[in-house]
DNA sequence: TGGGGTCGGTGATATATGTCACTAAAATCA
DNA sequence: TGATTTTAGTGACATATATCACCGACCCCA
């Protein structure tokens, strides 16, 4: 879990004895791909951190149209936020694009895990305000930009993605048709 | 300022003498109706709670089409928070929409209130995992929902905005023309 | 290994939304 | 209060994108 450490001493830095005892409320966790880890309308006890392979998390809406929040892949944290906070059902679900291996941090232990190290606090603000600057900027991709300038732009930004995700799965995150999709790679 | 004790205590509770110093790193102002408290290209020193009166957060494009990512009124905090955070260049201007009070708070304010309180850091990280919430909603609206569906969802969830902001504007955070969203309401 | 599912491209057409131009009402302010 | 600006509605038309239908290519994996 070497790259575990490495991830959190990205924000933080820690002793041997302190990165052993937060290590210690995370589980360890093996999906296939496929594998649906979070099902629409199920609680979302757990937030994982990806620590390899890649999943989608998407919402599924009234016409049957798949809509995807958000790819994670090496480093990426994800469950159904609001689902998570507020101990609500989920509306979100989660699956595997390949194989995957995450560590599972339950609402409760994350809990202890705050009040016991306040370093793990200090690293979620720093995520969360990541998180919400992302979003923000999305959020003003998707009011300024075109279908085909926010294609160009996501795959600036990650390259890897084509190789990894088939294009109607990119379609379904950009909020086009995969149709569209395919005629603007075209021009 | 006692309604910026009471925001605080809806998350964390503090003593007469705790809600003393914190206030003390927060600085007290006010702008009238159309004043630009921040404006594009300059530094995000600061980011704002809002008292009393009504912002809006926007991004102007290449063709000069205004964008709104965020209105804000009491109880909301702002900023152009990817500039604030890596001390960068402003890409958004925030302007009042109406005679505004703010309490200010700098980045190195800031830095040392979470370290001397970790009861704001704590306040702060749940304000800005509430934030991430809203804005994931905010892109499965966009992703999912006609102009028309983002319209009453947005009037359904805030309908005093109707009140007290022009159409246009509304139109400029929706994503859609003024035009479209005349023909709309019509319907 | 071969056959059903997934993926991606494309034509024809439908639809939502944008753009431009004009008007009139309402708000603002000097 | 009167003049100017802002706002909102609407017709005519342009354009981006969605939808439906179809066809191969390419995987899987039983």
């Amino acid at each position: 879990m070497h790259r575990f450490r490495q991830h959190l001493e990205e924000i933080i830095s820690l002793t041997d004895e302190e990165f052993e005892q937060i290590q210690s409320f995370f589980v360890y966790k093996k999906y296939k791909k496929h594998q649906v880890i979070l099902e629409e309308g199920d609680l979302a006890k757990n937030e994982y951190l990806v620590l390899s392979g890649l999943l989608k998390s998407s919402f599924t809406d009234a016409d049957g149209k798949e809509h995807i929040l958000q790819f994670a892949w090496e480093n990426w944290w994800i469950t159904d936020y609001n689902a998570f906070w507020k101990r609500e059902n989920s509306i979100l679900s989660i699956e595997c694009l390949e194989d995957v291996e995450v560590l599972s941090l339950s609402l409760e232990d994350k809990t202890r895990l705050h009040a016991e190290f306040r370093k793990m606090e200090q690293f979620f603000l720093k995520k969360s305000n990541a998180g919400y600057v992302g979003l923000q900027k999305r959020v003003l991709s998707l009011l300024t930009n075109s279908a085909e300038k926010r294609f160009e732009q996501l795959i600036a930004t990650y390259p890897q993605l084509l190789q990894r995700v088939p294009k109607k799965l990119i379609a379904a995150y950009l909020g086009v048709s995969r149709e569209t999709l395919s005629r603007l790679s075209g021009k």
